[in-house]
DNA sequence: CAGCTGTTTCAGTAAAGACTGAAATTACTA
DNA sequence: TAGTAATTTCAGTCTTTACTGAAACAGCTG
């Protein structure tokens, strides 16, 4: 594997990052290089330099990464450096995180059909609704792979 | 329904867009509107005023929408108002379109384990790809409600 | 065709957000 | 405890984008 390629790589799973979900670039570029990477931990200096960010950069968007749970601090005895490794569940968790945003909009739905009643002006409700609901129950009644 | 009640609805259904979607506050502002607004169809300049946004902003909005299909324009004989209502299955798309650009992803695991090959570092990759790939299956298996 | 009423364009403003460099800080080592 | 190698903080820059006001434009009516 050419380092180009894989850069190449990082940067597609970035842009989608981005497109998809609305991340910063460089959180995706992070995520992308962290799927790929060998050993699957990475020093931020090290993750810095190949993705081309500055060393500030790295420390916001580790710590969103961490917060958020999508990657994990791992850290060795007699370093004082700290590494960063990929959740095995990451995008797991960032497709039921959406999942789980959906129902956001039942609660609203039902606040709105509160406000119009029984009329013609619910129905344009209810079919929101209904479209959100779909997936949620899908996601619900089926078992998500297992890692 | 008091308009106020009404407008603090539409602002919920804005943020929601804002937030899981990444739409602008005036174009989630517009869509919530049209949800609940009577009757369906609104001109422009009604919108811009009940919602509080610029007219010019409006035209911009509207055009977006339009383009992606999400609102429609309706035009009436001897009327130079353009009237605009929210399509039907309007939030369906929405989920549907969220859905197919899942499929996005799976195209660049199949390209990222090219260049991995067959080690350890493949199981990243083919553990998000299962995750993107079990939600697009099961929307194509069971079918999404009739409107 | 003139007049009115609505829409669109466009240049500019304002605000948000991502990113960086340099200084300060922390954490390990000897 | 001093030294060193990493991280973090922070102020500021730069880019992007949403939004607006005013002027130009388009469409219906008399």
């Amino acid at each position: 594997m050419s380092d180009d390629a894989a850069l190449a790589w990082v940067e597609r799973v970035a842009t989608f990052c981005v497109d998809e979900w609305g991340l910063p670039p460089i959180t995706g570029r992070v995520l992308g290089w962290l799927m790929i990477c060998d050993p699957p931990e990475q020093s931020a200096g090290a993750i810095a330099e190949t993705i081309g960010a500055s060393r500030a950069s790295l420390t916001s968007n580790m710590r969103y990464l961490t917060a958020i749970e999508l990657i994990r601090r791992v850290r060795k005895p007699g370093d004082r450096t700290t590494y960063f490794r990929i959740e095995d569940d990451a995008w797991r968790k960032v497709v039921h995180r959406k999942l789980a945003g959906l129902s956001t909009f039942t609660t609203i739905a039902r606040d709105g059909l509160d406000l119009t009643g029984d009329g013609p002006r619910s129905e344009r409700i209810r079919a929101a609704d209904a479209s959100m609901s779909w997936l949620q129950k899908l996601a619900t009644q089926d078992p998500p792979p297992a890692l």
